[in-house]
Order: C-alpha cells, then structure tokens, then sequence
DNA sequence: ACTAAATATTAGTAAACGCTAATATATGGT
DNA sequence: ACCATATATTAGCGTTTACTAATATTTAGT
C-alpha cells in the first residue's frame, strides 16, 4: 500500500507496530474510561469529588437506587477509582487519588469548548 | 434517614443536590470518557496521540478492520476527539487538542499505580 | 437475642454497543 | 469516461452492560 508516502505516518507506525508497551495498558486504561463512561457513575464520582460520602446520600444526590449505586460503587472500588472506609454501620466513600480528579476535570473543561 | 450525622455530607448534598451544574454537563462528560472507555478506539487514540495519520495506516497498527475502524473514528469526531483534514485521495486523522493528551496520560499513571 | 437500618449480592431482562459483511461514495490516474 | 484506491455508510447479529426486584449480610440499639 502506497497511500501513506510519508516518512513521518512511518515512523509512528514502525514505533507502534510491535510495541509491547502499546498493546499493555490498553486493557487497563480503557477499563478505567469504561467506568467514568457511564452518566450515573459519573454523577457519583462527581458528588464524591465534593468529599466523602455514604451510600444512602449518594443514592439521594445522584438519584440512583440504592442497589444500582452499590452496584457502580463495587466496580468504582475494583478498578481504582473509588475507596471506602467503614465507620458505624455505614460505608463512606471517596476519590481514590488525585489524577481521577485531574482526568475528570480536564474532560469538563474539554466538554465547554465543544 | 439519620445515618449521615456529620454536618460534612450535608453541607455536601446541599451543594450538588438542586445544583444544575452538577446535572449539566454530565452527560457531555462522560460520553467522552465513554469514547475513551472502547479498548479498539483507545489503541487508535494512543497511535494519533504520536502523530497525524491516515486511516489505512490506523488500521495496521491497531489491527482493526476498515470498517470498523471508519465507524470508531467518526464517533471520535463527533465527540471532538479527534479531527480530520483532507490531503489528495485520504484523510489524515489527529487528535484535537490538548485536553485529550493529558487525560490519557493521567489515566496512564493512574493505571500504572494500581 | 431480636429488630431495624445500611449496604451488598444475585438472577433475570431490556437496551446499548461494536463487529462483520456488503454496499456506497468519493478521488486520482490512465 | 473508466478503473482502482481510500474512506464512509448501512443493516443485521451477538455480546455486553445496566437496570429492577428480591434476597442476603452486616451492624447498632434495645
């Protein structure tokens, strides 16, 4: 195929082709985006990036059912996003580290400029 | 419900309950991370994240049909993603601004701590 | 120990999504 | 004008995914 005469598309091809680093991490940092793709979990990251929260007012701000939110929450909890903290009879929870917090406020500002 | 005592998550739901910046904007968020969240279109995101290239060249290196792949970059242009010239018989794909680089490089670091 | 409250889990269902295969629409070269 | 190349579109299909409803578990208070 001769459509990309180009040294440059290339030479980006030759770097990716093969690359072990290309391939891993895919899986991974797809999941993630995975997880903040979906509008109800995104309300909960959002409501959770205000501070700490239990489940009974995550449910009331996000006006998600109660079985729907555990639900997200446990997948927020697998891959990363979200820890949780017994206290009392309640689970709080809250952002797990500080570049879910850069990712998710670089996409709003990303979304005003459209 | 008197589970959540602490004047921290009332102060909180106040904040995010009636809040319409908290419901706007959500939508438009997470479709993009949605966008991101499809492990054929990261693979494309990540070759464009090095460089301009046409969407022959795109389909080598992700290993993805042609058919496929048009399907995945028009959805990627719709959401501003990514944005396409024409240069003689192809189109030349590229990523659309900065935004998009940084988001995916913290989803990196993000994934590499896990 | 018993009851109520808070959260988690499971099974089933409906909708969303990506893929394949076929076809359509350019665009450039002869 | 015709053919080949490059990209886009469409329809149909199978899988994934999120929801609901019901049930289970855990914890606190009495």
């Amino acid at each position: 195929m001769d459509c990309c005469y180009s040294e440059k598309h290339n030479e980006i091809r030759q770097k990716l082709a093969d690359s072990e680093k290309f391939l891993s991490g895919v899986e991974n940092v797809s999941k993630i985006f995975a997880m903040l793709g979906e509008p109800n979990r995104m309300k909960i990251i959002l409501a959770l990036m205000e501070g700490e929260l239990c489940v009974y007012h995550i449910c009331e701000i996000t006006g998600g059912k109660q079985s729907a939110t555990s639900q997200h929450l446990r997948k927020l909890k697998d891959t990363h996003i979200v820890k949780s903290r017994k206290e009392a009879n309640q689970v709080l929870y809250s952002i797990c580290d500080e570049h879910i917090y850069t990712i998710v406020k670089m996409a709003l500002e990303h979304s005003k400029c459209l």
